[in-house]
DNA sequence: CTGTTAGCGCATTCAC
DNA sequence: GTGAATGCGCTAACAG
């Protein structure tokens, strides 16, 4: 049996609500009391029920953060960046992880409903299937913030990167470079992420006059990583095969390296990389990897962040957006 | 205001417990009530609160995974692994980081006496200090099952490798391949699995009649990446350096990599490097990278499972010991 | 300054 | 089969 306020109380031979007011240093009890209760409850160990007082007081000093994996590099940083802004206002990190499956995202959403944390961080599982379970959320009074994926119809703060811009610039860099025949990869035909990615892919082919070519967009979207590996596979065995290639996302990135190096394929001479990846993975390839880095970590602190506020101050936040700016960083070659 | 079971009581005319029971479906609840409170339930979109009834059940349905960062392929596996079999159980995983500083795991620790989970799974930080801390905890009747990072004499569950073989396989390896002067890349003097992979690598030196040269064990435990980069360099800049490489931590087996471009040293021609990776970033590095892999995602969900299986059938698991084989794979050359 | 009282939402006796 | 009462641990009026 741990030890109560209602011990401390019967022990010190005073009201359970003096020691309540004494452990929360209210200005109403004198200083020695306070001394007393703070020696006894040292003395016994006692740690706050934190559960009791939230049935009290309504708020858990929970949120969760609903996640497709954390595999991925971006997801790992951007759990960092909520993690810092969490542990600095007191709160504890609830995560969880769709797998990129509707039914998960589904039955998490559904089981945050009840209360058991303040608010919800969100980064949407892919797939087809429409928002009523985030509704449901939000009908219950749950503060949401998306963050990465997002999905534009709902009502809630969003915080994302420039994905036009960068998909265009990444393409665009390609074209500088030499590139004529470019292939994009995907992970998804619905995430609005990667459609404003293959929209910028799409401009840069437009604005330098460059034909697209439809079989040159490939999305490996099988759960199967094997048959993803060979649809890049076949795709770089094609007669006319690209000779540019941007990853949308990081795991196509590495994928579309892996089969250059199964096939032989000379980087940059052959097919020439450019995808969103982490820092880390880019410096340690040969020949360097030219990337779009998104500031993951700042986008989780961010996207944290605009939640303690709504949280906090009660301020609607439900129409905020916030776009940071991935960087195209390119590393010299070390050959 | 949401809706208890208070209000379908009223709204039913019956009694809180009636529903209460319902709810559960209580055999003592006739087949109508139940549907009518279901109904109720349902068009009111009621849902129980987790925190007033885990109050009076004493069970909150959260556990706490304490580690030391999440950037890592190592943990994000282990993550997974635990989450899994979190999501089977219906309970909730709690993320805690303690970026590798004792302070930030004393804090947590203490945080979590209070009941807030119900159990916690831990990879230990890295530095000096007892584990009063932990202690403190077991004290309050939490369950603890450490995993990887484990602290040897106290008393809890532990899953972990084979830190001690693999360390010697790792060094046999490199010398049967041909590498005569190694060097061992470690990120702590205080860490039990470090200690015993570091001693597997001295092992091997004794049983292949090979001399150990102390600055050969280089300890990149500066918080300062630069700085730890600066050393290696060092170690690899010197007239008789290395010509083989154990990287005892993803972080300095990627490091040492780095580390060889920048010096445009050859691999493996100049320097062999065997580490301690995930199987996904060896795949992308060209030469391809021999690796220790340890089974991340099985050791969550071991762990896990031990907590559970402690959490459920109150058996006591403290002297519980799982040991989990690491793989040395070997990739072959694409070039 | 301190104590009494009344819940927070739910589950569990124990009557009826 | 159902309901009234009690309490989980804590907080917050409201008295005194």
């Amino acid at each position: 049996m741990n030890v109560t306020i209602k011990k401390i109380a019967d022990e010190l031979q005073i009201a359970v609500s003096t020691v309540s007011k004494a452990l929360r240093d209210s200005y109403e009890i004198s200083a020695e009391t306070k001394q007393k209760v703070l020696e006894c409850a040292k003395r016994h160990d006692y740690t706050p029920n934190p559960y009791a007082s939230s049935l009290k007081r309504r708020i858990t000093a929970n949120i969760a953060v609903v996640l497709p994996e954390v595999a991925d590099s971006f997801f790992s940083a951007a759990i960092n960046g909520i993690e810092s802004v969490a542990y600095e206002k007191k709160y504890h990190v609830v995560v969880y992880l769709t797998h990129d499956r509707k039914d998960r995202e589904h039955s998490i959403l559904h089981d945050l409903r009840s209360g058991r944390v303040d608010g919800v961080l969100m980064s949407v599982a892919d797939g087809p299937g429409g928002s009523e379970h985030i509704n449901d959320l939000a009908n219950k009074g749950v503060p949401l913030v998306f963050f990465d994926r997002i999905i534009e119809d709902v009502r809630a703060a969003k915080v994302v990167t420039d994905d036009y811009d960068s998909g265009f610039k990444a393409t665009e860099h390609l074209i500088k470079k030499g590139s004529t025949r470019l292939s994009f990869l995907s992970i998804s035909k619905s995430l609005t992420i990667l459609d404003l990615r293959l929209r910028g892919f799409l401009k840069a082919h437009e604005v330098y006059g460059l034909p697209v070519n439809k079989e040159m967009i490939v999305h490996c979207d099988d759960n199967d990583e094997a048959n993803n590996f060979e649809r890049v596979k076949k795709l770089l065995e094609l007669k006319d095969r690209p000779n540019g290639i941007v990853g949308s996302v990081e795991k196509v990135t590495t994928l579309a390296y892996s089969v250059c190096r199964d096939l032989k394929l000379k980087i940059p001479e052959d097919v020439r990389i450019l995808g969103f990846a982490h820092l880390q993975i880019a410096a340690l390839l040969d020949p360097p990897l030219t990337t779009v880095t998104q500031p993951a970590f700042e986008m989780g602190k961010a996207a944290a962040t605009i939640l303690f506020k709504t949280l906090e101050k009660k301020i609607d936040s439900r129409s905020e957006r916030l776009v940071l700016q991935s960087e195209l960083i390119e590393r010299a070659s070390t050959r």
